[in-house]
DNA sequence: TAACACTATGTAATAATATAACATTTATAA
DNA sequence: TTATAAATGTTATATTATTACATAGTGTTA
């Protein structure tokens, strides 16, 4: 059988997949520092090797930068293979991040002109206010 | 004739109005500690001070922190007086960063609910791509 | 296999960004 | 005036991110 070439597309180095599981575990974005203590147990001692990690893992989709915050989430979105276009909401209270997956949010950001008529490949977009509990 | 309550809602404070002019003369985003440097001769000399300008100044819309850039910009949108929606360009090869002032944007945002159809008073939004001069 | 290119890793040092803590001064308003 | 809030000055420190260089693994192909 061995490793097809889609399969190898997805396939994470160890770093990688050590860093993406904590990530995909957890319940919040986090940080970088917050990241490499927890990993430490696992070898992975420099912030170099995370930094390292992230940027693949940002690359390649399987997580997203909280810009705001300097934090990560993993993609739970299946739509976003490639980290091009993403929206968040964050409660300013708890700080609680979840990925917006809005069709019709999407569409009218990927489809939209400045006034020269430029579009644009790739966007971020951060919404900010108080969630359900908070409120 | 004194200084009436709306033109003291807008008047800043020496270190504020120093760094503002800075910001506002800048054909670029700049970062704090560009700041820092180009206002040392005026008397500003310890990376507190110019945080504190600048976060008084986005405090009241003055300016905008490009998050993704870890850098300021002066707000030249005048329907954005509270640093509440903003909306910008960003070239990925000059950098260069342009505010987007666009009603029908800014009305769909606004007007956005999420999957439980919870709004948000507040965003940030960053368009990446090529500027007319880079593409 | 050997040579090559490419990706990933390990490690140390350092750069860049941002805040804490505390003392003092200035502006505003009752 | 007196109280209050806002702004400033200063030192130290915390947090976030990159440079530089050496080594090791992985996949491709001659
Ligand atoms: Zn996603
Ligand atoms: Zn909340
Ligand atoms: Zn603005
Ligand atoms: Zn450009």
């Amino acid at each position: 059988m061995g490793i097809s070439k889609i399969d190898k597309m997805h396939s994470l180095s160890k770093n990688q997949q050590i860093i993406f599981d904590l990530i995909d575990k957890s319940p919040e974005p986090l940080k970088a520092y917050t990241i490499l203590f927890n990993v430490q147990k696992k070898g992975i001692k420099a912030p170099l090797q995370v930094y390292r990690a992230l940027d693949k893992l940002v690359e390649i989709g399987k997580i997203h930068k909280i810009e705001s915050r300097n934090a990560f989430i993993a993609c739970h979105n299946s739509s976003c293979q490639v980290a091009k276009a993403t929206a968040f909401s964050i409660c300013e209270i708890c700080e609680k991040v979840t990925e917006i997956s809005s069709a019709g949010l999407s569409k009218y950001l990927a489809n939209f002109k400045d006034k020269d008529g430029m579009k644009y490949n790739k966007y971020n977009l951060e919404f900010f206010g108080l969630c359900k509990k908070c409120r």
